[in-house]
DNA sequence: CTCCCGATAT
DNA sequence: ATATCAGGAG
C-alpha cells in the first residue's frame, strides 16, 4: 500500500465516528448552516440554527427577511453582515430559479453568493449523496500540506491533488476524518505529534511549521 | 491581497 | 491582550 493510502487507512480507523457535525433537516438548512460555518465552528453554528430555522422555515422566508434582523439572528457566527447578505440573496435566487429548492449540481450551487467549491461539495454530498469533489477547508488544507499530499495553497488546486490521491469512495468522509484529526492531534499551533497515529509516515512530524 | 467580525485558545 | 479560526468575494 502507498504511503498516502496507508495514512488514510490509519486515520479512518482512528476516527471511525467522523462525520458532518452540522445539524440540519433538509438541503436548504444544510446550505445555510454551511454558509454560516465560514470561520466559525460547527458547534457555534448549531447553537444558532435551531432558532433560525424555526423563524425562517423555507427559502422564501429567508429571501423576504429583513436584512438587519437576519444579520442579528446570526450575529454570533461572525462575519454576520456578509453572511446575512449571502443567505438572503442566495435564497432569492433559489426561489426565483429553482422553486425554492436547493439545486443538485455543482455548477448551479456555485452561482449562489457565498457558495464556493467547499460549501457546494458539502451540500451535495451530505444532502443528496452526490460526490463530485472534496471539500477543502482550513483543516483539510493544513493536513494535506503537512502530510505531503500537496504543495499547493489554492483550495481548488489542493482539491485536484487530493482527488488524484484519495479513492472516490472516501471523498465524502475524508474531510471529516481530517477535521477530527486536525482538531485533536494535528492542531494549527502546537501539533501533538507524539500522539499521532501517522507520525512515522508524516514528512512534517516533529517539525514546527505550517 | 484585503475585507468581513465574534468567539476562543494562547 | 492578541492571534487565530469549519471561506468567499471584490
Amino acid at each position: 500500500m502507498s504511503r498516502e493510502l496507508e495514512i488514510l487507512d490509519r486515520l479512518k480507523k482512528a476516527y471511525p465516528e467522523a462525520r458532518i457535525a452540522l445539524k440540519f433537516e433538509n438541503p436548504l438548512q444544510l446550505l445555510i448552516a454551511t454558509i454560516l460555518s465560514a470561520q466559525c465552528t460547527d458547534e457555534r453554528v448549531n447553537q444558532v440554527t435551531p432558532e433560525l430555522f424555526k423563524k425562517y422555515p423555507d427559502a422564501r422566508a429567508f429571501a423576504e427577511a429583513d436584512l438587519e434582523e437576519l444579520a442579528q439572528d446570526i450575529r454570533s457566527t461572525g462575519f454576520y453582515k456578509q453572511k446575512a447578505r449571502y443567505i438572503k440573496e442566495a435564497c432569492r435566487i433559489l426561489v426565483e430559479k429553482y422553486g425554492g429548492e436547493v439545486p443538485k449540481s455543482l455548477e448551479a450551487l456555485l452561482e449562489l453568493p457565498g457558495v464556493a467549491r467547499k460549501t457546494a461539495n458539502i451540500v451535495l454530498a451530505n444532502a443528496y449523496g452526490i460526490v463530485e469533489g472534496i471539500p477543502v477547508d482550513t483543516h483539510v488544507r493544513r493536513l494535506a500540506r503537512r502530510l505531503g499530499f500537496t504543495q499547493e495553497k489554492d483550495p481548488d488546486k489542493i482539491e485536484r491533488d487530493l482527488m488524484r490521491i484519495i479513492p472516490r469512495e472516501d471523498w465524502a468522509v475524508i474531510p471529516y476524518v481530517l477535521q477530527a484529526h486536525g482538531r485533536t492531534i494535528c492542531t494549527a499551533r502546537k501539533p501533538k505529534c507524539d500522539r499521532c497515529p501517522v507520525r512515522d509516515l508524516c514528512p512534517s512530524a516533529g517539525k514546527d511549521l505550517a
